[in-house]
DNA sequence: GCCGGGCGTAGACACTGTCTACGCCCGGCA
DNA sequence: TGCCGGGCGTAGACAGTGTCTACGCCCGGC
């Protein structure tokens, strides 16, 4: 795309696939060239390491989050709802993609060197959807009556509150431990709970639904 | 120590040593035994596997963690102090052990197969922690007026809520996004800017402290 | 006093990520 | 038209990993 190259993208595309199917343990170096229909050795011809190549792949589900961030706040008006849509898509596409959501987050490909083609870095890429955070957090601020809003936390400190809780939530979910809290089914259930879990957050940090 | 072997002590020691200094990929089988000054052949004499010595060393995180969890509760009486004091250990304990709080919160370590000598499985090493989380705050809720306490959630979505929020911060503040929310230091820096998120987040579940 | 099993050793095996040498093929230039 | 050069994929080597198997030692029980 950036320079005509066309395995970049088929890599990049095979290790999507690979961690939707198989979790971030089988998405091997080896084993993105093959299903990419490359030798092992191609890779590195795009990508100088094998972290490289992962981050390119963790970009991928960030700008795909994010998309989903912008059609799910479409579809409603009033800030506190469109909070409410975002963070349900938020979540669920945390709890349907685990793998991407894992490899997103993990800590040892947040600042690899810049992509060849001079791409952004990891953290760069995730920086438009936080923002979308704060913005929305502070949209449902100005509309809430003055003395209550007084009363509370700067909005920074309230959006960064409630997306922890919600990143929080999708970890403790995953892990199963919140459903033991609950008393909920085990851990394999499909019961999907954690919907009212998400409600239940949002009230907490933004007060009761404004009648 | 159960059947006599010390070996096994001393390599989950040698483990923990590894992770706390390089993080969670320095822990390797080979890597491990080289440090405990024996052959890479001999862990599989006590863990028949890299994972399930991967396992008991989690294990040993949340023994810890538990264990500071109680001293943590002992220097304050208030329900709610103690609650205070509780999430600040859990925070500090993962701040401060970023290698052994994500190796305990691997979800391909919850359910190996039970250790050789019959010990519990990780997720069941981790459930009495959980459970001083929920009572912790379902005294808090005792000691509310009637009005508030009947206006919140059941205790027990409150603990969940409030258990995935400090979780979810310590996981966002490692990555250094809540940082850039918060437009504190980069993320390098040592400013210990979420002590002041952490009372934030108490005071959103749980209300403003009681007069 | 001898046997047997627990436990650590040593080596092999398949596999991984990285590095290097090679060859092909296609575009620019004389 | 013919040649050259560089981008790009191939193939093999290398160190390292986790796992498995054969071996040897040493200590306790019949």
């Amino acid at each position: 795309m950036t320079d005509g190259g066309s395995l970049r993208e088929r890599l990049v595309d095979a290790g999507v696939d690979l961690v939707l199917a198989g979790g971030t343990a089988s998405v091997g170096l080896r084993e993105i060239a093959r299903r990419a229909g490359v030798s092992h050795g191609a890779p590195r011809r795009h990508f100088p390491t094998h972290d490289s190549l992962l981050s390119a792949i963790a970009r991928r589900g960030f700008e795909d989050l994010h998309a989903r961030f912008a059609t799910a706040t479409a579809g409603a008006d009033a800030p506190r709802a469109q909070l409410a849509a975002a963070a349900r898509s938020y979540v669920g596409y945390a709890l349907d993609h685990r793998g991407m959501f894992e490899l997103m987050f993990r800590h040892d490909l947040l600042d690899g060197a810049p992509q060849a083609d001079g791409g952004p870095r990891l953290r760069e890429t995730s920086l438009p959807l936080f923002r979308a955070i704060v913005d929305l957090v502070v949209r449902c601020r100005a509309e809430q009556d003055a003395a209550t809003a007084a009363a509370a936390p700067p909005a920074a400190v309230t959006a960064a509150a409630l997306w922890s809780n919600l990143h929080g939530l999708v970890q403790l979910w995953t892990w199963g431990s919140l459903q033991v809290v609950l008393g909920a089914d085990g851990p394999g259930a499909e019961s999907p709970h954690y919907e009212q879990l998400v409600t239940a957050v949002i009230d907490a940090h933004l007060g009761p639904v404004p009648a």
